[in-house]
DNA sequence: GTGGTCTAGACCACA
DNA sequence: GTGGTCTAGACCACA
């Protein structure tokens, strides 16, 4: 279910929490479902504890998985914070940046729209 | 023209390689203009010249700009490389990551969309 | 293993490259071994760790090594780029280059094409 | 005649030495053949007289031009110095770069020695 | 312990 | 004056 690429260049502890928020989305997690212990899934990726714990924890802060303890890590209620206008700003430049990128290759402002569409429906 | 943020997560050779590419798509710079030399640029921003020797290593690299031996950098001619599957998957994943990022803050697909354009009114 | 000349005109960072090279080609470094990290490397051949770190991105950017996060350098999977029109160009440039030279100093093609048959007799 | 390009990372004065050394072997320019003044060529390929002057100093130094004071600068008469053991050493350097090269790009020896054949024919 | 980023500063080749 | 190479050394993210 989840994938890690040890030769990408995102680190493997965005790796995990982008995998994990995307199951979510898809709904192949739903809320209060159990998430396999940071053990158990370091053991199934090859990874270092260390890094699931990472991610996990980062999990937590942003409020989408929630740890109960003694009894193990589990997704969060649907909780949507409000943006705040830093995040906002990130996630503008994000799609700047993708905009610039999308042009040095020739590509056009079509062809993001429609990748949009796309992402959109395989969720 | 080049402002960077020395407390953003993204290096500032990278700022300076996003603002140079910002500027050549905004028609600020044009092909053949001459960029500062990278002493020039280096204290017009306050960084190391090696910083900056860097951002422009890479924009050579991908044949944004061009270096003309003791005489300076110059914007390169208009030049589009095919994209190559390897980018496409980048591009694709970068999108994924707003989608989810953004679904996360309660901002949806149409949010989403009003944001590619205002970026395309931009340039 | 890997020799710097710190007398040659070639960088050091290119010697560290082409020795790197010929050492996989020769089968001394075969896919998917660890090369020294940085810090080893350089130490071992006394030039600064830039230098040597120098080296391996490049050796990355070709796809001749790859790095894997907190775990090092290896070299990676066979990997032949398609040539493109411009290394062509640059091979044949060089060529043209061994024979004007060889031939200011007396050397006729017999002798360069028994050159050519030696190193490949050494891999 | 002779044709530099200024984006070229092999360095003007050396793309000079390179043209006129390749003139020579192909029979364009002959022994005793009087070349432009400093100033004459460095007008005719838009570069600095100081360029010239370096590419000139060289081939003096190598014994390939002459100059005679007040009249100008001439081919000089054939002459092949015996190769220094040093010379033929880097000779041989730059043909292992080239068949390492080569390889990189999944091209055998068989085109390598074909390529030789051609420049020889060229010439 | 691994590589990545950045600074400060020297020296050099080139035009 | 232009960029390229190299050293020395700090600090950081990642695993």
């Amino acid at each position: 279910m989840i994938e890690i690429n040890s030769k990408s260049s995102t680190p493997i502890y965005e790796q995990i929490i982008n995998e994990i928020k995307e199951c979510i989305l898809k709904g192949i997690l739903k809320p209060g479902d159990k998430l396999p212990s940071v053990r158990e899934l370091s053991t199934m990726i090859t990874a270092n504890p260390n890094t699931v714990a990472k991610a996990y924890k980062e999990l937590e802060r942003s409020k989408t998985i929630e740890v109960i303890r003694g009894k193990g890590t589990f997704v969060a209620e649907n909780y949507t914070p409000s943006p705040t206008d830093d995040k906002l700003e990130e996630l503008k430049e994000l799609m700047k940046k993708i905009v610039i990128e999308a042009h040095y290759m020739g590509l056009d402002k079509n062809y993001l729209s429609n990748l949009l569409n796309d992402i959109y429906n395989e969720f």
